[in-house]
DNA sequence: CCCAAATTGATATAAAATACCAGTATGGCT
DNA sequence: AGCCATACTGGTATTTTATATCAATTTGGG
């Protein structure tokens, strides 16, 4: 999902692509998620931006309600934000550092999304895997 | 999983398992996770229970470690604890009202954890699959 | 039974998220 | 183009959530 996209995302569901908003934008696909709210507020104004912590927040909320990024919570108190490319996102956390490493494979079926979306009414647009085990330098 | 299996696996993990513990692992069985820990924790006080409120986020944490539960975000500012019965979890997740509905259906192939584990070194326990939509309310 | 180590829980502190609100920018309208 | 209602912004204050600290207590091995 490239800028342009999460742009005509917002617009379709009827939010402005303003500056303040395309900014916060820029910076979780530069950075590439994987942050706190408040990480991406402190990156965006050491590289120059005067966009608000409200903003950013409020943002990232507005993404997670459209379906651009997800909050998971890597137990470090605070929300991390992951985005959800083409709506799906996969990876390994440690349970013990919570080190985090991506992986593409994936192993969900259209025919298990069809059948969850019959029976339970709902409009399905992405997904999350998240496996967890310990990582070599926490056996 | 049950309060005995989750019992023995405290110990094998190096922990005691102490009635303060044991009374946390009750509550999540009654309640079938889902919570905040300050829900969980008012839930016990509320069912006259001693265990203070630090026992109840340490015993969550320590759970967490060791793959009984998993912290997730509901967008709500505190984390959920979810149960995972034999090391898995599944739900559907409304992007807007935040409603859950847990599934069994799982399409987490063996040959993929085995292929992860080979490739990043993890010792594979467990996983979620949380699927992201909008509720029949919602749409 | 005793002791070292683990655990507990109250309080204090820090960190994260939200509420509020006045000011600003935006898009639709004439 | 200019006006207006509405969406949005960003600062501060507040609330909520999570962690750190530490003395007291409990636990299991010897």
């Amino acid at each position: 999902m490239n800028k342009s996209q999460i742009k005509t995302k917002l617009t379709q569901h009827g939010h402005r692509p303003t500056a303040s908003r395309l900014e916060v934008v820029d910076a979780l696909l530069t950075y590439h998620g994987h942050m706190t709210a408040d990480d991406l507020f402190e990156k965006m104004r050491d590289g120059g931006s005067n966009v608000g912590r409200m903003t950013v927040f409020r943002t990232l909320d507005l993404l997670a309600e459209i379906g651009v990024v997800r909050p998971t919570y890597g137990g470090s108190g605070a929300a991390h934000f992951v985005l959800l490319e083409d709506g799906h996102h996969h990876h390994l956390v440690c349970m013990r550092c919570s080190t985090t490493v991506e992986f593409a494979e994936c192993s969900f079926a259209d025919e298990l999304s069809q059948q969850l979306a019959n029976q339970f009414k709902f409009r399905i647009e992405g997904h999350m895997l998240e496996i967890y085990g310990v990582c070599e330098s926490c056996q």
